[in-house]
DNA sequence: GTGAAAGCGCTAACAA
DNA sequence: TTGTTAGCGCTTTCAC
């Protein structure tokens, strides 16, 4: 528990604390002081103090990646991808959990002038003081997610809207006629631009008649709960459950479940984000892969890419979505061989 | 972007940084220079350097909390617990990973002397440089798992072989005679300690006749390989398969479902730490609860309490475990029970 | 190649 | 109540 410090060192070695830290830090050195300040190092237990590091130099080498929900297991597909990209670039990533909307202003407020070097940050609800929050943050901020347009921050965004697309024609070339969408609250980014997704989504296929519920939560709780209500309330059920994201999905299928409803003969059941748990769940749940983690890997960069320039313009990137279709929505015919697919996947 | 420091605060105000910096922190300071300083504070949108805050204090307010796999929802579940408790005592919390066991011992090294004024840490393997490691830590570690005896550091430990008990006792009950071990990699501490605990749960039950096999990570796809694997070799099936945690669990589920085996008339199945996803397959993963929640819980009250008493002696705590049953282990008459109290749960 | 010394931004002891 | 000043531990000129 002893704190040792590089006075110690230097006096230990019998040389100055200025040679001491040039010998630590690789610099310009002779060999034998080298020598003699790396074995007074090695035998005190010396380890630089990273706050009085950084103070002088400015910079603490450590990256925040912030996020409301380390629940949803989406966040931790982008973290490992984000991690993957910090660690090549000889930076630490941290993780905090953002809050609500208020305490999210907060946390880029003080973290900007804390313990990292930049903050990638996934907001479930965006606020005209979070987007100033962020402009004016004395570190690089990169957004997970969408903001208001002529924002001049580094943005990267999933198109959730084409996700809606894939599981509508999909649904519909399913023969599925009557989709309900399970949505997530309203008032979140995620809300809002996936019901705006599926309507127009529903809208391109003339044929169809759909339903709309909301789930209090982005939860598994909360999907299954809004699906129970969800039958409960409708003369004519639906034939299909979109759902905002995996967890409700989840939710969804286990309602449709306890309801006695077969899945995929009486009511298909679709989510969004595509997280492993979707290849948990039997029957698999047909999602849409909104990239995740091409999308931390993205940000990351971004990140990185700033912080060696920091005057550079702000890029927004948009990764492209694409389906995952499991046995949740596809005809009994067909499940052998997707069976037989996921099998292999899983082994 | 500019850095506005408390010097530009006290000029604005027209005061010195010292009557700055007692306003600012509710210090003694007379009405209206508090009043000036708040202004001066607002207008330039300045926020205190933690860095330099924290090299003239000698503390962060932040605390670590370091473990190898995000990806494993009981890590999430911990995490959960730990911030809750952390946030009370008005510390931030940030996640680390910590990786395989050398780099475990770099990151308590560096961490100790970094940005966080103590460590709670999670490792799967425990060499003897890591316990050196942490007992020559300039800050507070608390270990979730288990350490040498004789250890001085404090500790929070589950009992998974009272786990395995809780098990094989259900199992037998249900008149279950030949249950299979899937357990991970045996040396990590979980993989020994899970592996002896079912040892000593069997030899209890004079009738069992038992097989083991390894798979090569906690994951599903690992669980998945270790049992096709264990299927296809042995001469006569086994009953139930008894997994060292619920990611493998789920894995030796999909594969018995894949061969055409009724979950649970063919064969059982069971995990371990309970976590959320073991009640998200169907049939539901019957699971040890080895109180994960609250093992983080405690952890961070251990820690916290340390920081407040330094040098207090080492504390080891043990939590107990239960079972949580679900269909995955019971007799397809007691099924219908246990859905309809699953989904009570779930909604 | 090395040592003396300044200074990163902040808080707190001290003196006024 | 307020201002001056030292100093947290480190890196980096600058002069030698």
């Amino acid at each position: 528990m002893a704190r040792v410090t590089i006075t110690e060192v230097a006096r230990h070695a019998g040389v100055s604390i200025a040679s001491a830290s040039r010998a630590l830090n690789g610099l310009v050195a002779s060999a034998e002081t080298v020598q003699k300040v790396r074995a007074a190092a090695l035998e005190l237990g010396y380890v630089a103090d990273d706050t009085a590091r950084s103070l002088k130099l400015g910079r603490t080498n450590q990256l925040a990646y912030a996020v409301a929900d380390i629940g949803n297991p989406v966040y931790v597909e982008m973290m490992g991808a984000i991690e993957r990209v910090v660690a090549e670039a000889d930076y630490r990533l941290v993780l905090t959990k953002t809050g609500d909307a208020d305490s999210t202003v907060e946390l880029v407020r003080s973290l900007g002038r804390g313990f990292v070097d930049g903050i990638i940050i996934s907001p479930l609800r965006v606020t005209d003081e979070l987007v100033a929050a962020i402009e004016a943050a004395p570190v690089p901020v990169v957004v997970l997610g969408r903001l208001p347009a002529g924002s001049k921050v580094d943005t990267v965004m999933a198109d959730s809207a084409q996700g809606m697309t894939l599981v509508i024609d999909h649904l519909a070339a399913e023969g599925r006629r009557r989709p309900a969408f399970i949505n997530g609250p309203v008032d979140t980014t995620p809300g809002r631009l996936r019901l705006a997704g599926f309507r127009a989504a529903v809208a391109a296929h003339p044929g169809l008649s759909s339903i709309e519920t909301v789930a209090d939560d982005f939860t598994i709780a909360a999907g299954y709960r809004a699906a129970i209500e969800l039958f409960d309330r409708v003369d004519v059920a639906p034939d299909a459950l979109v759902a905002a994201n995996d967890l409700i999905g989840i939710g969804a299928l286990h309602a449709a479940d306890d309801l006695g409803l077969r899945i995929p003969e009486d009511v298909a059941v679709t989510g969004m984000d595509d997280t492993e748990l979707a290849g948990v769940t039997r029957p698999g749940l047909t999602s849409v892969d909104l990239g995740a983690a091409e999308r931390g890997r993205v940000a990351a960069q971004l990140l990185i890419g700033r912080l060696a320039e920091p005057s550079r313009s702000a890029h927004t990137v948009s990764v492209a979505p694409s389906l995952s279709i499991r046995e949740s929505t596809i005809g009994a015919a067909a499940r052998n061989a997707a069976g037989a697919r996921d099998a292999e996947a899983a082994g």
